[in-house]
DNA sequence: TCAACCCATGACATCGTTGACGCGCATCGT
DNA sequence: ACGATGCGCGTCAACGATGTCATGGGTTGA
């Protein structure tokens, strides 16, 4: 009599229970097999009749059920998951968006699916996502992080849990990273402008504690001192996280005396600020952005570009290697950057005064 | 003698289990508790001697031990996830990117957790992403579906996991949508244009299967016909889904003979694509794009603009009612779209030929 | 002084799935 | 004709956390 205890304990909990997905347990009463059976059936394996098989399909087309990916993450054990999670500032930053892409791409040639999840630049739902995520046991994590601390990770990351670090390095943690070369990339941006005869330059920054910010600037001092620009930062302006920001920071280096004749704009959005702030100027200063910006060649602006789905592609090989089973010491990867001359950047110093063609 | 079977059990999985992370049981061994209070004193739970706490916490800090979620959430039941999971087609598009921004803002403040992922605009890889997150039951579904049915997510809707369609509405399922007002913003569009006196416009649009692209195109139409321009096909290019192939499309319109008078671009992709190739152009001519684009306030470009931010509160909080017990029949909301008059657009018709300032 | 109580803790079952193992029956080879 | 093989299926335990119930000892009240 197949199904003995099927059939005693079953009816207890009914095929039609209000609340809660169909478990196999009622996909196998239905059908009136084991349990074991329908997991067999549903699964493909091998020693299931062809009948039974088809009969479990139906009962469970006919539930709707669903596999329990939790119950059997469980079963297996955590290395069985296809999710690597990304952690970033902001989805809405294609610099962000794009690593993304770079990373998502090389990971889903191995199968490996890439959930993103944005921590708005605050440590604390940084951690809080990061928590969510390795809870769930994600195989990977990949992090552009916004803390100043990640000894917090160091017992998951000595468990094997491969973690990546991108575009800001770990911080008391030796750990996988792929880093832009900041340092030589304002440092370009810093003789290019100095070159042509600059001395005024404004420079206009994100968050002063994201150690991106740190390195550009000590690259671009650097460029100054070259220059012989001694009093550079009387033109600095830090913490200018967003456009509105970035564009009221610009318009307040513009009614400086003397003004600046160029601009140096440390990221994208700030970029985007100093673009709009500059809208129908009649004698605009130089300009030169780090990171490349949309229709950025439309408008000849001239930027420390690089690329970020490099980024996310070494990320991605990084992370291949980590789950391949290297075990060996953390590595370091560092993105080039290169200076694309378009013509904001290119503008010679006009001295001061608004007008004037 | 407390811990009886502890202290015979334990040292069988030792504390130093090279593969996996540590576990309750392994804590509880460490401190000499069951596994039991181990649980009640990380958990915070009122019934347990302080020093018994510490000594618990100290063994978890001592092994990195960390919380199974999904030992958790097996035990727990499902409705306890607080991850929302949010399928979209390109993470890099900015209409998607700032469309997950609302969303997520909009549920933080529930303390629910966004994770997105990128179908890439591929049927089969959208299908497997659904899978592995509703397998990992999360809380809740927002889809930006580029699939043509979704009859197979009929049963988990049933059971009561709630799903949004944004952008783009279900087929063969009655769930939540938030819509664009794809029609009348694609019929602005064509009536401004034709108001202006133009009667040959370039239209180039997206994958002619999504239903955005059709209702836009059906919107066109009909202003196209109310203006009395019968022809207005012979300038359509379809199937334009990068901004490369935008390009090239724009470029092509433009050596026709007689040469369209105008572009209608039928997303921000394209739109890019189109301004790329009227770079330099001596006589471009005018201009519409759907969508928003970067900077398309400082480059002049006149765009039928709408408010994806908007579209991802209104989809957060049509979910956050089905969490909170909503079992009403499905909602559509329809987020209004307006022209913007920035120049690009208002350009009037200039006889055929490549030169003349 | 004894019962009633509360407190801290432990034993056990359970969530849904799957690996390990076992068992009855049919087929096969000699 | 009988042991060997293997197919199809079932039983049981386990993954790790937690809800439920039980228990032993100390405290309290009449």
């Amino acid at each position: 009599m197949a199904g003995r205890g099927a059939s005693v304990i079953i009816p207890a909990m009914t095929v039609d229970r209000k609340a809660g997905r169909p478990s196999l347990a009622q996909v196998a009463a239905l059908s009136g097999v084991s349990v074991k059976t329908a997991s067999r059936a549903l699964a493909g394996e091998p020693r299931v009749a062809e009948d039974t098989r088809s009969r479990v399909r139906d009962a469970a087309d006919q539930l709707g059920y669903r596999l329990n990916g939790v119950a059997r993450e469980l079963r297996r054990g955590a290395s069985t998951s296809t999710l690597v999670g990304l952690l970033i500032g902001d989805l809405a930053n294609p610099f962000y968006s794009r690593l993304a892409g770079g990373l998502e791409r090389e990971l889903r040639m191995r199968g490996l699916q890439l959930i993103t999840a944005s921590t708005d630049e605050d440590p604390e739902w940084e951690r809080r996502l990061a928590d969510a995520l390795l809870e769930r046991r994600v195989r990977a994590l990949v992090i552009a992080s916004t803390a100043t601390e990640h000894a917090h990770f160091a017992a998951e990351h000595r468990h094997g849990i491969p973690f990546v670090f991108v575009d800001r390095p770990p911080v008391e943690l030796a750990a996988d990273t792929v880093l832009l070369d900041n340092h030589h990339g304002a440092r370009q941006a810093g003789a290019h402008l100095s070159a042509i005869g600059h001395r005024r330059i404004g420079v206009v920054g994100d968050l002063s504690r994201l150690s991106t910010h740190r390195d550009r600037l000590d690259g671009f001092a650097e460029a100054m001192r070259v220059a012989g620009v001694a009093n550079w930062a009387d033109y600095l302006v830090e913490n200018a996280h967003d456009v509105a920001t970035a564009e009221r920071a610009v318009l307040g280096l513009l009614r400086r005396t003397p003004a600046p004749t160029a601009l140096f704009t440390m990221n994208n959005r700030i970029t985007l600020g100093a673009l709009r702030a500059l809208r129908g100027h009649p004698a605009p200063p130089a300009l030169v952005g780090f990171d490349e910006v949309d229709l950025g060649d439309v408008l000849g602006v001239s930027v420390v570009a690089h690329d970020p789905e490099e980024m996310g592609r070494r990320a991605a090989r990084l992370l291949l290697d980590r789950i391949d089973g290297d075990r060996g010491p953390a590595r370091q990867v560092v993105i080039p950057t290169r200076l694309l001359a378009r013509g904001s950047g290119e503008r010679p110093p006009i001295s001061t005064g608004p007008t004037g063609s």
